[in-house]
DNA sequence: GCCTTGCCTGGAGTGCACTCCAGGGTTTTA
DNA sequence: TAAAACCCTGGAGTGCACTCCAGGCAAGGC
């Protein structure tokens, strides 16, 4: 099938997640080969493999030979955790949370309350970032300022 | 004088800054001991020297036997550098941006340029976590339904 | 049949942003 | 004037989240 492998996001900054060239959903099936995931999620074969080994994915179906064939619903959890990533919360709290949802509904509660914990962080974070954005637009004016009396002169 | 040693933001998790135990400015003064800054800033003393050595910090006045003094504007500069950590901005990024800082005047397009490009970034992250505000609401609102039928039950 | 491409595993390596250590000098407090 | 607390440097160590490697099996095209 040859799908190219994933273009990388910048290692450095924050989690990205929203590359160029996600590849869209082939549509109808419901068994994607591991390269497959790779192109439409955006993360890397040896992400999606680790994040089985480290109990961040149920553990995914095999093919006869064994090999990987991930569903719509492995599709959805990743995305879930693409958005959890954003967040910034680590990667254990989302294993965590896994482990919550391997054990049934008797954890909902904390579930609830893990996403609730989260919430708040997000919101907070959510103001920081507008804070800083108030000081990038007055020190950006100051810039732009300063060009302008530069050229008057 | 002994300030003691900042209060350590949990090393997994996205930069944090907003610790509780902030110190207000020792009022008035302009010469700042490493652990002063320390407690003012949230960052480490390791963290401070480590931000000069590699170029993150116009270089520190010393006292007569070498220990650092920080100016007021150091601690402007540390607030600033404070915001940028929260965009998630690389380190080496800040750091080029105080190699144009330091070079003069004739670099304030290219400081413009890269404030506006971390704009950009910033408003595309605060979308991000709209975004997952809402999924995450969602989920917490399925949990909540759940648990309040089985109540009934 | 053979070549290319894709996939498998366990484990080692990488890059980032700190964080700590050893071994020593300095400043403040009692 | 001691003890305690603080600060210095260069370099090594840490934790996280990947990322890559070696060595090998499997499937499709020619």
């Amino acid at each position: 099938m040859t799908v190219t492998q994933v273009a990388k996001s910048k290692p450095g900054s924050v989690p990205d997640c929203s590359d160029e060239a996600r590849q869209p959903l082939p549509d109808g099936r419901d068994r994607y080969t591991i390269s497959e995931v790779a192109a439409f999620t955006g993360l890397s074969a040896h992400t999606l493999r680790w994040y089985e080994r480290i109990g961040l994915m149920p553990h995914v179906d095999r093919s006869h030979t064994g090999q990987r064939r991930f569903t719509n619903r492995d599709l959805d959890w990743l995305a879930f955790v693409g958005k959890l990533r954003l967040t910034g919360m680590p990667v254990a709290d989302m294993v965590r949370y896994a482990e919550l949802v391997r054990l049934g509904e008797h954890t909902f509660s904390d579930r609830q309350e893990l996403l609730e914990s989260t919430r708040r962080d997000v919101l907070r974070r959510i103001g920081e970032l507008r804070d800083t954005l108030a000081v990038l637009d007055h020190k950006i004016d100051t810039y732009a300022d300063a060009r302008r009396a530069s050229e008057r002169a």
